[in-house]
DNA sequence: CCCGGCATCAGCCAAAAGGCGGAGAGACCA
DNA sequence: TGGTCTCTCCGCCTTTTGGCTGATGCCGGG
């Protein structure tokens, strides 16, 4: 049988020589490449076709990592990309699982548990971590709280500290459609005020 | 020449890890000892009172960096503290300081510019990223815009979604008062509404 | 073809937030 | 002692926001 091939995806070096060193223990599975942005992921997989790309979400400049698994599943089918990352944000995980990713880890997670899910992903299983399964379930379960697009597309404008009435200039509609809008979204997100909507938007929705 | 001992502290394994390997390449470096949160950290001087403690600030629950920093320095005032962390939010790096680390670099810096950091930490020295340098510069060109502890106190409440109600309750202080704290953080931040106060407040100053 | 969800808009009213000027007490420093 | 900060508080007025009710046009599934 052949190691499973990793390629590695974070821009912080810390990290990836971490990493290395974690997998470095398993004999089934080999580190074979770097890269420490999107581009670079992009350009060392054609080189070194990995089972698995491990990809952090959070890049710094340049294209973050929901784009480079879009981009990795359009190029090739073969490997399967496993998000390695710090925060389980709902947006986040939606956004991932919907570019395609076949898994999701935390950073924080036990070794087992990140040599489980690259064993996992290099046999075309998903597997994630429990929070991030726990928050899945949670939107399964209330459809009611997830937001529309445009309530999304609002929900962005407003924690850029936006008024209604810049809102309305903003997205093209009058300061009454922005009303309703706001009013869906305090519902959904479960709070009475413009300022504890954008409190929860960043910190929960993961909209920076 | 005995080697520089150091202790990191993380709450993710792979950055301990990955720190161990790259300092582990340095002859003059030591880690000897790991930890994973604050608690752990004042644990571990106790039985290793290494020359360098590294840590990061964000660490999950529990005790954040900033309070583990003036735990160590209170407890014992040998080892050089030196932050290492993936943000440089003003806030962090201000209170950081203030609790007296050595210095202060980014978790996506070169190699050399951590050895360079550990060694001169250990001689007593200030290091610091020059994001981060360059951040500290602004604050002392424009101490205009620095906020009074009790005006953060305010501002870190008000990312929790708070009315002046609320917030003149939770601090003991009338709405008018709130009010006037609002407009100097408003003035100070460059900002008009406390929407794009909170904005900034959690994506500038870093008060997640 | 009707119903439900979505997006759009209106008007009315109460509550909250924000702007402005003024002011006193305590701390700290030159 | 005088000047400067910081924190505290007041009143008055305008703007903004939020709650409520109701309505229209569009689209897609049953």
């Amino acid at each position: 049988m052949k190691p499973i091939s990793v390629l590695l995806v974070d821009d912080h070096l810390v990290v990836r020589s971490g990493l290395k060193a974690l997998l470095g223990t398993q004999p089934d599975i080999t580190v074979v490449a770097e890269a420490a942005s999107g581009e670079e992921a992009l350009a060392a997989v054609q080189q070194h076709p990995a089972d698995v790309v491990m990809m952090d979400l959070a890049m710094g400049e340049g294209m973050d990592g929901i784009e480079a698994i879009k981009r990795l599943r359009l190029a090739s089918k073969q490997q399967a990309v496993l998000v390695f990352t710090t925060y389980d944000s709902d947006a986040d995980i939606v956004r991932a699982v919907d570019a395609g990713a076949m898994g999701y880890v935390l950073k924080d997670a036990a070794p087992e548990e990140i040599f489980a899910a690259v064993r996992g992903a290099a046999q075309g299983k998903s597997v994630m971590s429990a929070p991030v399964a726990s928050k899945l379930f949670q939107q399964l379960r209330n459809p009611d709280e997830v937001l529309t697009p445009r309530e999304a597309e609002l929900l962005s404008l407003l924690t850029r500290g936006l008024s209604n009435r810049e809102l309305g200039k903003r997205l093209f509609i009058s300061e009454a459609t922005v009303k309703t809008h706001l009013a869906h979204i305090y519902a959904k997100l479960g709070v009475e005020t413009r300022a504890a909507a954008i409190a929860v938007a960043i910190r929960r929705e993961g909209m920076r």
